[in-house]
DNA sequence: CCTCCTTGTAAAGCTTGCTTTACATAAAGA
DNA sequence: TCTTTATGTAAAGCAAGCTTTACAAGGAGG
């Protein structure tokens, strides 16, 4: 799972901080996955894409089984 | 969140087994997923989407914070 | 140089997703 | 009645997601 948090936040001018304190995770929680350290749940990936007005899939790229 | 996973499923005429097969993961899983047990890792609401050739948003329902 | 701001990352610990094994039950058919 | 098929669910255990605390490091500005 690649995703694309990092690209959007910025585009947005917004801290990780920032961005956390939106989606009620931890700022070392947006770092992660922004580094790809783990994949979010499906609970916060539905509060990501709500919060950019997007959907999953033009955030979270799937790339088959692996990873 | 709430899922249409057991009414697309049935739509198909697949046993939970056999789609639990396609998406390689076990029969309970299936179940528990359809029985709002637990929700599935984004990785398996991918496959889940890919395997019906469907959007995520179409079949997993988020309702908010609560569950 | 010193300080602040932002980000990276590690460790320990809790919670949740998923597995295997196992048993129960209802429906359908011989 | 007996057996088979499909489903529900529980327990124990491992793996992954997320938390808090803590420290390191680079860039910007005084």
């Amino acid at each position: 799972m690649k995703n694309r948090i990092e690209e959007i936040r910025k585009e947005r001018g917004l801290r990780q901080e920032e961005l956390a304190e939106a989606l009620e995770v931890s700022r070392q929680t947006i770092s992660s996955l922004e580094n790809g350290r783990y994949n979010p749940s499906i609970i916060l990936a539905f509060k990501v894409a709500a919060y950019f007005g997007m959907q999953i899939e033009d955030i979270f790229i799937y790339e088959g089984d692996a990873q």
